[in-house]
DNA sequence: GATCCACAGGAAATTAAGGGTC
DNA sequence: GACCCTTAATTTCCTGTGGATC
């Protein structure tokens, strides 16, 4: 028989909390400053990079027409930060010139905007948001009519700056319905306007396969971001810890470590910056003088831990059935790989079990799990296993058990569903107590 | 070398939801 | 209110495929 160990907790002292926190040292001057999307005045080893869109965007200082331009490199290398820091000089410089007409830059992260209709109206919605035109519905000639207008009307003879970042989204089969060969486009149709795109892509092939025409228009300059090295992160902390911190709270041993992590995860400095946030609060919180080395190792097993708990619950409800389909196949046979015929049928028993779950076709299933292997949350290849097992994607779950169990804690449907045994081991030699799996040794 | 398995995955069609226009 | 338009998610249909087995 167990004893259940209850002690008496206090009540939490919420006014106490905040006070012994405002009593505490703020070792941070501008926490901000270490947020991904804040841009500095100065950003280390992209002065090249810079210097070259300079020089492709100076003419707009002499009413003259700048070359499209699509950039690409990994992510964190700067490409936005660059791109963002250029645009307010030189909107700031414009502003100083009298009688200038300032460029618009209109801003647009395509995997947030990611279809044509909704990239036409959120520039017609930047260009006027007094008079917003319908998330859907209207006719995309008449979208574009009203695109043509705006520009040429409100802004006469301006330029306007299209940044399209993660352009790679807006990829569409039919190349002449495509946003892009509308946009590439736009400026024969333009009377007094001019739109200047700029692409941004994480991936390098991204303009192979695009339109040719779209390719010659949009790739008119091109620009790569190579990925950030050690010493380089190192440099961009160092910068940003001089805004963000008070003096001696990170030794270079600390921001050295930062950057070595870092630059193996690609260099990417975004990532720099989360970690030096993240163990800085850490500091923080329990009221350290120092950022000691020890917790950038927790920060960065935290870091890594958080990502995939909030991924996993920010999931549809259909993508999370089919993480439990393959979750529940692992671990009831944790040494082989589970397929698609397999991960079916469970997901299928799976979908019997709720109440108001339709049950998705396998076809649907496929893509589900593409996606899921694109997000790292498995590992999947096809395999051909002959005349008898035929030719099928065979899934590995690459997170560990407690990060879905982590996930799905603080919901009892999720985590009873968990506790599931699928029919595939309900076998007659096998046993089940207490939600354990045995062999039957004898009968 | 032919056959067969169990899908993979492309493409087109369908459905649902949100909205505009007349 | 009927009809038209959009997007996004999903289904349906179909052809293709790798490799063990015949």
């Amino acid at each position: 028989m167990y004893k259940l160990l209850i002690t008496e907790k206090k009540n939490f002292d919420l006014d106490k909390f905040f006070d012994d926190y405002l009593e505490s040292p703020n070792i941070f001057k501008d926490r901000n400053a270490l947020d991904s999307s804040h841009i500095p005045e100065n950003l280390p080893h992209r002065y090249e990079q810079i210097k070259a869109i300079a020089e492709i965007t100076v003419v707009t200082l002499r009413n003259g027409i700048p070359s499209n331009l699509f950039i690409y490199g990994k992510t964190g290398t700067g490409k936005t930060a660059v791109i963002k820091h250029i645009s307010k000089k030189l909107t700031n410089k414009c502003k100083r010139i009298n009688n200038m007409a300032c460029p618009n830059w209109i801003y647009i992260n395509s995997n947030r905007v990611k279809s044509g209709y909704r990239v036409l109206a959120t520039i017609c919605n930047r260009l006027n948001p007094d008079d917003p035109v319908p998330p859907t519905g209207l006719p995309r000639d008449v979208l574009l009519d009203k695109l043509v207008n705006r520009l040429d009307e409100n802004y006469g003879n301006s330029i306007c700056f299209v940044v399209l970042d993660e352009i790679d989204c807006l990829r569409s089969k039919k190349s002449k319905d495509s946003i892009l060969y509308l946009l590439s486009r736009i400026n024969e149709i333009l009377k007094k306007s001019k739109v200047i795109l700029v692409g941004i892509s994480n991936t390098l092939n991204f303009k192979d396969d695009l339109d040719p025409r779209v390719k010659s228009s949009l790739c008119e300059e091109e620009l790569v971001f190579p990925a950030y090295k050690a010493d380089e992160i190192y440099d961009i902390l160092k910068e940003r810890t001089k805004i963000a911190l008070h003096e001696d709270i990170v030794t270079e041993g600390a921001l050295r470590l930062i950057s070595a992590f870092a630059a193996r995860e690609n260099g990417d400095a975004r990532r720099a910056l989360a970690l030096l946030r993240k163990s800085a609060e850490f500091v923080e919180r329990r009221n350290l003088k120092k950022l000691d080395v020890n917790l950038i190792y927790e920060a960065q097993d935290q870091l890594d831990s958080d990502k995939i708990v909030h991924f996993i619950r920010d999931l549809p409800i259909q993508q999370k059935m089919i993480l439990i389909a393959v979750y529940l196949n692992q671990k009831f046979d944790p040494e082989n790989s589970t397929n698609t015929g397999e991960i079916y049928n469970t997901y299928k028993e799976l979908v019997k079990q709720s109440y108001n779950l339709n049950c998705l076709t396998r076809r649907r299933m496929t893509d589900l799990i593409k996606e899921l292997d694109l997000a790292g949350i498995f590992e999947s290849k096809v395999v051909s296993f002959g005349r008898k097992g035929g030719r099928t994607r065979v899934v590995d779950l690459i997170i560990e058990d407690a990060q879905i169990i982590k996930s799905f804690e603080d919901d009892s449907y999720w985590s009873e569903l968990l506790q599931y045994i699928p029919s595939s081991v309900r076998r007659t030699d096998l046993n089940v107590y207490d939600g354990n799996l045995y062999r039957r040794l004898f009968e």
